[in-house]
DNA sequence: CAATCGTGGGG
DNA sequence: TCCCCAAGATT
């Protein structure tokens, strides 16, 4: 079982493998720096998302030592967007540990990866095996569906996820364990989705038991997920001379790091306006947020004021983007 | 261990 | 429209 599934798998990969930014062609030698970037980046984000950060961060550091000796600002700013921004956080301080203590290479092993800041037990097995060659047990969501189903794991995610890590490890190869490990994510994205997976085009159908009982949708079984609450807030545009008030958000917490509108206390005593609301879902609350605009009639020299025409430039994530949006609109209408 | 942490696309 | 989901890590 585990030689047929490698085998069939990596026959397929070697045909129908995606190209991508990241990726090695064949006979190329992997860029360690890439590998990592994309694999941080990927981290819960589809590849449409991640592709264009990833052009963006390459032409602007190409090296790992460019981005260590870039400013913090400008690598949050430039990952706006893309959201969970700790990922952003995390990069900087790696980036800086490789340049500083590991003379610009990153580590060619699990357990040294495992160590630095924003590399866990799966990305730390992907960069190992992708851009090391080493035998590493590579599980992420895409393998998770793919495995439960190759062996009807009929216990629920996220418990069964120690039982599906020792399945991973028995259809691993020796060798060629990186390609393995992206031909799972292929099939995964590409054939064998979430919800109507393409078996008739799966080369690992002969060999799949949700396949041969039929039950292939019902996999992988994942655990009911907790109601999302809903929570308001109020945002406050204030505008002078062309320039808006924005505030750096607290390192830690909901997007931690990131240049904001300034929330819940008004940054001055003005005559307030309603400017209307966003909604906007995040991962484990859905937040409505009115928006209060006003017009400053001095500039508090404490402040960060951007010019309201690049605004655009300023690195917002993309709820306070949304809220700027709807303070240009009051302002034009003013 | 369970909670926290974004966003956009697809069914 | 709503729900699901994604190359997870951290505390």
């Amino acid at each position: 079982m585990s030689v047929d599934a490698s085998i069939a798998l990596l026959s397929w990969y070697a045909v129908d493998k995606r190209q991508l930014p990241w990726r090695a062609e064949p006979g190329e030698t992997p860029d360690p720096y890439r590998i990592w970037l994309s694999e941080i980046m990927l981290q819960q984000t589809t590849v449409a998302a991640v592709r264009p950060y990833f052009d963006k961060f390459t032409s602007r550091w190409p090296s790992v030592e460019a981005l260590a000796a870039a400013e913090d600002s400008e690598i949050m700013a430039a990952w706006a967007g893309l959201g969970y921004y700790a990922r952003a956080r995390n990069l900087v301080a790696c980036a800086r540990r490789v340049a500083g203590e590991h003379g610009g290479r990153f580590p060619d092993n699990e357990a040294e990866l495992r160590k630095l800041p924003g590399i866990g037990r799966y990305t730390a097995a992907a960069i190992a095996a992708i851009a090391f060659g080493r035998r590493a047990v590579v599980v992420d969501a895409n393998v998770e569906r793919v495995v439960s189903r190759l062996f009807a794991v009929d216990a629920p995610l996220p418990g069964a996820r120690e039982r599906l890590y020792a399945l991973t490890e028995t259809i691993t190869p020796e060798t060629q364990s990186g390609d393995f490990a992206q031909a799972m994510m292929d099939l995964g994205s590409a054939i064998c989705t979430p919800r109507a997976p393409d078996c008739g085009r799966c080369p690992l159908a002969p060999l799949c038991a949700a396949r041969a009982a039929g039950t292939q949708a019902i996999y992988p079984v994942k655990a009911a997920k907790a109601p999302k609450p809903r929570r308001d807030g109020v945002a406050y545009w204030l505008e002078h001379d062309g320039h808006v008030r924005l505030v750096r958000r607290p390192a830690k917490g909901l997007l931690g790091g990131m240049l904001a509108l300034p929330t819940d206390d008004a940054p001055a005593e003005a005559a307030w306006r309603e400017a209307g609301s966003v909604d906007h879902v995040f991962t484990h609350f859905a937040l409505t947020m009115r928006l209060l605009c006003a017009e400053s009639d001095r500039r508090d020299p404490d402040g960060i004021w951007w010019p309201i025409a690049r605004i655009g430039e300023a690195g917002l994530p993309t709820l306070f983007a949304r809220l700027a949006a709807r303070g240009s609109e009051w302002r034009n209408a003013a």
